[in-house]
DNA sequence: ACGTTGTTTCGGGAGTTGACGAAATAACGA
DNA sequence: TCGTTATTTCGTCAACTCCCGAAACAACGT
């Protein structure tokens, strides 16, 4: 692959509203693809082809953590900076700032209480998943974000 | 158009092949429509919605010169510091090296001996004016990689 | 006025993307 | 073992992208 056909795929990654804010999200440290459905409120399958994209970019990375996936932002996104011109954009957007707040709350849920929450039937709806949420997360306050 | 949205928007624009070419020339100076056609051999049509697409991102901007249109990197490219993480690879890309030698031969080309060449239209939009570019810059005959 | 040239807009066709659900796979726990 | 849960793969379909040529528009020169 080329340097010039390396750039476009990592640009067509970016220059997706979802991919971008799971960038964002991964951004505070890693998550696993549960709680990335949380936050787009997408199909699995379609978060988990997201996310497959975003590490064919080499801006991800995953690790087989027993039944999750963890996934964070590569080494390289770092390093290179390919990122640097986003975050600041993003300061300023509310979907962003909310995503934000939410990946705040469901970084204070362990992962297998946040996995026994019922989804019912609307996984579109938000209010009653993010209420579950608060809910949950009012019972266990005790982790700090990382980073 | 939200913050998120209008990164988005820049990203897809950066992620083509074509316009991230039509960038890379523009990044030695301005550049008109007929130039850029010859650069990356499309038709005319197909440029001009490139590069209005970049425009619309906010990445080039254009300025009637006559019967030419001047197009040029915007001051928030350079003010904003997007681009600076791609120059670097594209220094090793072997099209966009190509790329940069045509441009440093069109610019050498005054615009009115450019379009004084007789095109008529067999096959592509240009090709004879592309082959006579070509053979002036001794460049275009030779970067088929085959594998 | 007229023809020429550069550029844009429009309509359409081939190909790609993005979303879903269903089914398959992997790992835990009872 | 079996059932549950997280994730991936696959088939499908609507929507979009990219490219073209034709036509329209804009500006120059004669």
């Amino acid at each position: 692959m080329t340097p010039l056909a390396r750039l476009v795929q990592v640009h067509k990654a970016i220059g997706h509203p979802v991919r971008l804010r799971l960038l964002a999200a991964l951004r505070s440290g890693p998550l696993c693809g549960c709680q990335m459905t949380v936050i787009v409120k997408l199909a699995p399958s379609t978060v988990s082809e997201h996310l497959s994209e975003l590490r064919k970019a080499g801006l991800v990375t995953e690790k087989k953590e027993g039944r999750w996936v963890e996934y964070r932002l590569s080494d390289s996104v770092l390093r290179d900076g390919i990122l640097d011109p986003v975050w600041p954009a993003l300061e300023d957007d509310l979907e962003a700032k909310a995503d934000a707040v939410l990946v705040k709350e469901l970084r204070r849920v362990p992962l297998e209480e946040l996995c026994s929450v019922d989804l019912d039937l609307e996984r579109l709806q938000r209010p009653k998943l993010a209420s579950a949420i608060a809910k949950a997360a009012r019972i266990r306050t005790s982790d700090e974000a990382p980073r």
